[in-house]
DNA sequence: ACACACTATATGCTTTGTCATATAGTTAGT
DNA sequence: ACTAACTATATGACAAAGCATATAGTGTGT
């Protein structure tokens, strides 16, 4: 399971459900999302599966801590899903599903407003995306650390993406506008 | 659900399960997946809910089929669908996962041969939609059927982000190899 | 006669994911 | 003193998805 893997792979460095949520919500979720039920749910479990292992601390501000790590056998089924071969396939692009359908709306103010809509979700998701890559200290791809030129190629994955995706926005909306004026004769 | 949605907006046109399945292996599954067990019981589920009817009807080849129908409360509940905001940001992209990952197997021509097959995974699927855009009796945007002018919007943001995808497995392909030579000396 | 592929629907079981909510301590502002 | 925001973990209930398998008729090749 994906969410198991990507969790025993950030516990290389131990940390617990709370800060794992955020680490979701800043950078993961942009490959993979997760909810707080999800995540202490499968945090026990890879616990009871001997993936890792956890230690309760005190907290500065708020109730007791569980911080997780990972295992020995932890970290070895991690290098099992890391060399499997990528699945595709599996797309969930339920946007993409609507605006291939809201012709049935049979109204193209309402597919470009959601076209608008989508630009500006885009938009936003980008601007965070380059904040981080801004934030990295961008070092050569050659000579910084492999963890780093790992998550720069996905950075950079994310960031040609969505310019594209902004690319076809505007353009989707130049040809949406000129068959909304040419249904108007 | 978006399943559910999409099921309704396909289900303009009668069709039984088996129909849905293969549309969705051949073209639906690119933005939405299904298999067969949801399939079935999504279908049930909303004819149970009267927003889509069946009637059976004999087979050339096989046993009974059950050719499903929206009714006009399932129109009115998909319309509801389509007018919605898009919902972003649930995105499941394990392979980018893997990959960022991937730094923990210490072998970067374990990272060449994974980005050489999501290569390869892309250019298969570029072109299975070039195909499909081929075939399309290419009428022009101003004056084709809505219906075909929204597929052509969806299809086109298909066949752009996947021609990106090439270009960063390239671009990132030729990095890795660098990398590996650097790491050579 | 037999195997295999295809058409066709359906159920059982399990895993994942989502949403709401309970509990509880800390900090900062009003 | 009160409230809101934040830290922190957890459970209950349910919906969605995934995988295997049962059932059964038809057509094709060997």
């Amino acid at each position: 399971m994906s969410l198991e893997s990507i969790l025993l792979a950030v516990l290389k460095e131990p940390a617990t459900g709370y800060e794992l949520k955020q680490a979701f919500d800043q950078t993961l979720q942009h490959f993979w999302s997760a909810d707080m039920a999800q995540i202490y749910r499968t945090l026990q479990r890879l616990e009871n599966a001997g993936q890792l292992k956890s230690k309760d601390a005190p907290s500065l501000k708020g109730p007791a801590r569980r911080i997780y790590q990972r295992t020995a056998a932890g970290t070895k089924q991690l290098k099992k899903w890391l060399a499997a071969a990528p699945r595709l396939g599996n797309e969930r692009l339920s946007h993409i599903a609507q605006l291939v359908f809201m012709h049935e709306l049979d109204d193209l103010n309402q597919t470009l407003k959601f076209v608008e809509s989508l630009k500006n979700e885009f938009a936003q998701t980008l601007k965070i995306l380059e904040t981080i890559f801004e934030n990295e200290p961008h070092k050569n791809l050659l000579t910084m650390p492999s963890a780093d030129f790992h998550g720069s190629l996905g950075l950079q994955m994310g960031l040609d993406t969505l310019r594209l995706k902004l690319q076809w926005c505007d353009r989707s909306i130049v040809t949406i506008k000129k068959r909304i004026k040419h249904e108007e004769r």
